[in-house]
RNA sequence: GGGCGUGUAGCUCAAUGGUAGAGCAGUGGCCUUUUAAGCCAUUGGUUCAGGGUUCGAGCCCCUGCACGCUCACCA
């Protein structure tokens, strides 16, 4: 029971709720009348004060109590709504011993409150409402951490709110009741899938679902959740990309898709990784990886200017512009200037690691080709990818989706995008020849042994359908969350979710 | 999973191995009409949990739990 674990304030609390009630006054009434929000009220007050127009502005307003402070016969608070906060003047001369007793008494920081009166500006010159009349809307048990700012040489000084962050994750309801700046990251994450969303429907794109329970989990090397039908007796996994649905589409005739959903990846969580995630894929007929890389910046650089109004973001310290052309480093050159390596002089996995061992470069000597040129990337390309920049044409090995370069055939047609040493997007010249995605499958399976995680099982249908024809196709994904990241300047993946996994706590 | 770090009042944080504190909020008071974001008083603690060392542990040691950073896996 929520009252065996009660302090002593909240024991008090608990009484003025039944003194209420025995007073005949609902703490948790069952309707409001709001007329106006704070923003709305002081909008409206100020565009009075403007005009000759000398009518009062009349207005009943709710929110939450977030700060008192009692003079005797003058009581000043504030209240927050969605918007903003509203200053209130609770008047002895206007309310009577009787109603200001009842605030008094019965009205805590937290409680949602309603109040109507007029609206008029205090010598300090703060919009405020002289209350007339006031109601609880709904009584608060527990108190949120206190909001006090105070201005300090004209900067504002927050005292103690609540920074920590297991608090914050696992209550994100007191986070977001007592940050408004944790508001406003997702309100902009709202902004952001709202934009991604217009840019394609606009371009003709046809928003779709597909299986979040799929039989077979492919589109991605990564390990799956597994989960149960108890009907159909059946495991079932929990999607780690949709890529493999979307491309069936294409087949069935839609020539432009996309999906914006959930993916889950059970693996270790980071900065930038979380076991579920947002994922945004989107397929186009008659693309290539060359258009599709010219759509994203174009995509990337219209969603920022339309959510922040600017192509310049800020991150960990770096101005970043995302005003296309971004930069592209085809992989084979960029490894070749950063490691005299040319990586297309070696054919196999041995001879590459035997050319590294030679240099020193540090690698996983028993890993396929592909991976081993990946590491490379990640040791001497992607950290420095501070400003938005294409990585393209990767080892064909690690891309078993993606279609190999005409003119050779270790190499795909595909590309990542990086921002902020981040990767945020990879895609690729869709693979549609039925019987290559075939060898490219069992080519997969060759390269992991039997029980490696990394070994994918083989999506029979999926080379059915692409068998009955799949037009050539540019292909995209990304990590909204990760967009959303760089957008509102937050280092941690977890900061753009709402609710983050926390691991369960006895009590 | 490995390494490093943290865990003290509702919140933010102090406290040489020697009586557990401050600010905020809470409670009580001041209050005579546009701010008090003030003043006075006061309540509130299993110092994450369990063991150990010690005359004595918030502090040292061990184990566990949670959280953070980081490495690995991965996007």
């Amino acid at each position: 029971m929520l009252q065996d674990d009660f302090s002593e304030l909240e024991k008090t609390r608990l009484e003025k709720i039944m003194r209420m009630r025995a007073r005949g006054i609902e703490p948790y009434p069952t309707r409001a009348q709001r007329t106006a929000t704070t923003t709305e009220a002081i909008r409206a007050y100020e565009a009075a004060e403007a005009s000759v127009n000398t009518e009062p502005v009349i207005c009943t307003l709710a929110g939450r109590l977030r700060s008192i402070r009692n003079m005797g016969k003058l009581i000043f608070a504030h209240i927050e709504d969605a918007e903003g906060k509203v200053q209130l003047l609770f008047r002895l001369d206007e309310l009577g011993p009787e109603k200001m007793a009842y605030f008094k008494d019965d009205f805590d920081l937290g409680d949602f409150v309603q109040a109507s009166g007029s609206m008029f500006r205090t010598k300090r010159g703060e919009v405020t409402l002289l209350v007339e009349d006031f109601a609880m809307l709904a009584k608060a048990l527990y108190q949120l951490p206190p909001d006090k700012d105070e201005v300090v040489d004209g900067k504002v000084v927050r005292h103690a709110l609540l920074s920590d962050p297991e608090t914050r994750f696992r209550q994100r309801y007191v986070d977001l009741a007592v940050n408004p700046e944790v508001r406003e990251i997702f309100r902009l994450r709202t902004e952001t899938v709202r934009a991604l969303r217009k840019y394609l429907d606009e371009l003709g794109f046809l928003e779709v679902e597909t299986p979040i329970l799929q039989p077979i989990y492919g589109g991605a090397a990564a390990r799956p959740f597994i989960t149960h039908h108890n009907e159909l007796d059946q495991d079932l996994y929990l999607r780690i990309s949709f890529e493999l649905y979307l491309k069936r589409l294409l087949v069935g005739g839609f020539e432009r898709v996309y999906e914006i959903g959930r993916d889950f990846r059970n693996e270790g969580v980071s900065y930038k990784h979380n076991p579920e995630f947002t994922q945004l894929e989107f397929y186009m007929a008659y693309a290539d990886y060359l258009s599709i890389m010219e759509m994203t910046e174009e995509m990337i650089s219209s969603v920022a200017q339309q959510v922040l109004g600017t192509q310049i973001i800020h991150f960990e310290g770096h101005e970043i512009n995302l005003t296309p052309p971004w930069k592209r480093i085809q992989i084979r050159e960029g490894l070749l200037e950063a490691t005299g390596i040319d990586i297309n002089s070696y054919e196999t996995a041995g001879e590459l690691s035997q050319a590294l061992l030679t240099k020193g470069i540090q690698h996983n000597p028993n890993a396929p080709r592909g991976k081993i040129i990946g590491e490379l990337m990640e040791q001497f390309l992607e950290p420095n990818l501070i400003q938005p920049t294409f990585l393209y044409d990767y080892p064909r090995d690690i891309s078993p989706l993606a279609k190999t370069k005409p003119e050779d055939s270790q190499t795909v047609e595909r590309f990542e995008g990086f921002i902020a040493g981040m990767e945020l997007c990879n895609a690729f010249t869709e693979l549609n020849d039925p019987l290559e995605q075939e060898r490219r499958f069992l080519e997969m399976g060759r390269t992991y042994a039997e029980g490696n995680e990394e070994r994918h099982p083989m999506d029979e249908d999926f080379l059915r359908a692409l068998a009955y024809g799949m037009p050539p196709t540019g292909g995209f994904g990304m990590g909204v969350d990760r967009l959303v990241m760089l957008l509102t300047g937050q280092h941690n993946i977890r900061e753009v979710i709402l609710f983050p996994p926390v691991r369960e706590v006895e009590r």
